[in-house]
DNA sequence: ATGCCTTATTTCATAAGA
């Protein structure tokens, strides 16, 4: 008879283009061995995704891909049903006024691919990928807000009979000012101004739980490094990939580390990945 | 500091990222 607890093994990574990742996330797949994987900035149609490689290693896998940008996907070997592509109500990206792109296509704009969810092991699983936003006067920040706030809504009505819920992914929001390497760097800047973590506010105001992982190395559990300047080496990141979990999961978290791990060598992501081991 | 890197694409140049 089995005796310990059964497990499941829950992560998300932004892997800024799954193409140009592939060889480190089956490396990382196998020796994390995640029950379910979120991903982020896969950068690839979903046509195009490569679910017969990580289905080699057991997982069923579904994506929602723009292409050259954005991208998410969902790794599950628990199961891996109801696959949602983008949200109700999820806003497209409508452009700067004036951009040539809205004369060219008038009315032809879809949302972004930024949220897919599906049911897995018996939890509502989300992974997303925010809009950067830019800078706070550009369009693509008040399309960020937009989003945010569409997120709330639709999470709010999957609440309504799903307990079980988690929303994780790149929320290119830092929800505090020490989840910045230098608060002073940020000013004026988009990932820490008020109304953003607002938005993030409001999802907790759900009954979101933020589950903060712990940092492997240093006080701050960073999950981004820009690639330039040596930031990485330097441990000047940012948290800006976050699990939400309602109070169901979140009591059920044993553990969470950031993998910095996956952030060094040779090719990496820019991020790292968020791991959460639930009883 | 409109960038220090990395990615994909309409590639020997650009857009986007955060």
């Amino acid at each position: 008879m089995r005796w310990e607890a059964i497990r499941v093994r829950l992560a998300t990574w932004n892997v800024n283009s799954v193409k140009a990742r592939l060889p480190r996330l089956l490396e990382w797949l196998a020796e994390t061995e995640p029950d379910i994987v979120c991903l982020q900035e896969i950068k690839v149609a979903a046509a195009l995704f490569p679910a017969d490689e990580v289905g080699e290693l057991g997982y069923r896998a579904a994506a929602h891909g723009d292409g050259r940008w954005n991208g998410v996907a969902l790794l599950s070997r628990v199961g891996l049903e109801d696959v949602s592509l983008g949200f109700p109500g999820e806003p497209a990206y409508e452009g700067e006024p004036g951009e040539l792109a809205l004369i060219d296509e008038p009315g032809l704009r879809r949302p972004e691919a930024r949220a897919i969810g599906a049911n897995c092991g018996g939890i509502r699983v989300w992974s997303l990928y925010a809009p950067n936003g830019r800078t706070p006067d550009s369009a693509h920040y008040a399309y960020k807000l937009s989003w945010f706030a569409a997120l709330r809504t639709a999470l709010a009505a999957e609440l309504d009979r799903q307990p079980q819920l988690a929303a994780c992914g790149d929320f290119n929001v830092a929800p505090t000012d020490d989840d910045v390497w230098d608060p002073a760097v940020f000013i004026g800047s988009t990932h820490v101004t008020p109304p953003e973590r607002q938005a993030l506010a409001d999802l907790r105001a759900l009954g979101l739980r933020d589950v903060v992982p712990t940092p492997m190395k240093g006080p701050h559990p960073f999950t981004y490094w820009d690639y330039r300047a040596g930031m990485f080496a330097k441990n000047n990141g940012m948290r800006i990939d976050l699990v939400y979990a309602t109070e169901a999961v979140a009591g059920r978290v044993r553990a969470a580390y950031v993998d910095r791990e996956a952030r060094k060598g040779k090719g990496p992501s820019d991020h790292a990945p968020v791991v959460v081991d639930l009883s």
